[in-house]
DNA sequence: AACTTTTCGTGAGCATGCTTATTATCATCA
DNA sequence: TGATGATAATAAGCATGCTCACGAAAAGTT
């Protein structure tokens, strides 16, 4: 399996150097990858909550918590109690947070620049419409059992 | 940035559900993906030194030697001295981890099944190349330093 | 109103990746 | 041979993902 060419590897391998890669562009400004993505989809729903921003990013919300721990103490979300629920946070960006917005969508930008250099635009639209596909064969699979039931008795 | 179908998103997005699904149904022989992964590669190369193995997986050694702990303790790998090199181990998979392997073989095998259902062999073909290409340009990218500068600056 | 179920956020603890530092050993070279 | 530098494995500690469990509050039911 790992020595022919598989796509699934191929597939781990260019998402790990995409984030890698991400993650290299990003060390200067001192935020790592996860927390990014958080002020990324915040920026797009201030005033959500945490579970709803968890579902948006697909995290589990104990995960989104712990990041939006840390990214509070550094000043750049801000939790507001919800008038409406005194279980539930209301999620805001501070001032600060914007500037760093700015460089990360530079950052994504080049990085997906340097990924995709020498691919023609129909060879990138061909690529997203497959791998929108594959997630939705993956999204569909993943609800079904996965019985392995006749592989283990024999 | 995460409301338009970024091809990076997207890609992320395969690679975790291909995993999810992978380790659901792998939960029913007791080993985690990574394990898994241990074992495959081992088994085309027994023998080997653990930074060998590491460098095969593309993980640091701590990483592995971790996970081979675990694997050593459930009887799954062995440890044998190198004779020629008192600081290193030879790895060896131990006669139980064989029918592991062609559980897993089969498990990889109904994954990609469901992925890439529907897909053409040429879009298959396609995919992979392309996939190849991007990787190729993005390990090129992450040896080259990650001038964030000009735009921190400016 | 009282009971049950659901939902929101979080604590505890595990898995797996990383960086940095340490120890033991090997290899090289003067 | 003896000093110096490289290498194999591991330790310590952080980041981020998970599951499971729990308390507080809301929502639904009788």
């Amino acid at each position: 399996m790992p020595s022919s060419p598989n796509i699934s590897f191929v597939l781990h391998d260019v998402a790990r150097l995409l984030r890698k890669r991400f993650e290299q562009r990003s060390r200067a400004s001192g935020l790592t990858r996860a927390q990014w993505q958080v002020l990324a989809y915040l920026s797009l729903h201030e005033g959500i909550h945490q579970n709803k921003l968890a579902d948006l990013i697909e995290i589990v919300p104990i995960t989104l918590a712990r990041l939006l721990d840390k990214m509070e103490a550094r000043g750049f979300v801000e939790r507001r109690p919800d008038p409406a629920d005194r279980r539930a946070w209301l999620l805001y960006l501070t001032p600060q947070a914007h500037p760093l917005l700015e460089i990360m969508r530079g950052n994504g930008q080049k990085t997906r620049d340097e990924a995709f250099a020498g691919l023609s635009s129909e060879t990138q639209q061909h690529l997203l419409q497959t791998l929108s596909l594959i997630k939705s064969n993956l999204l569909a699979a993943c609800t079904r059992p996965a019985v392995d039931r006749e592989k283990v008795h024999g």
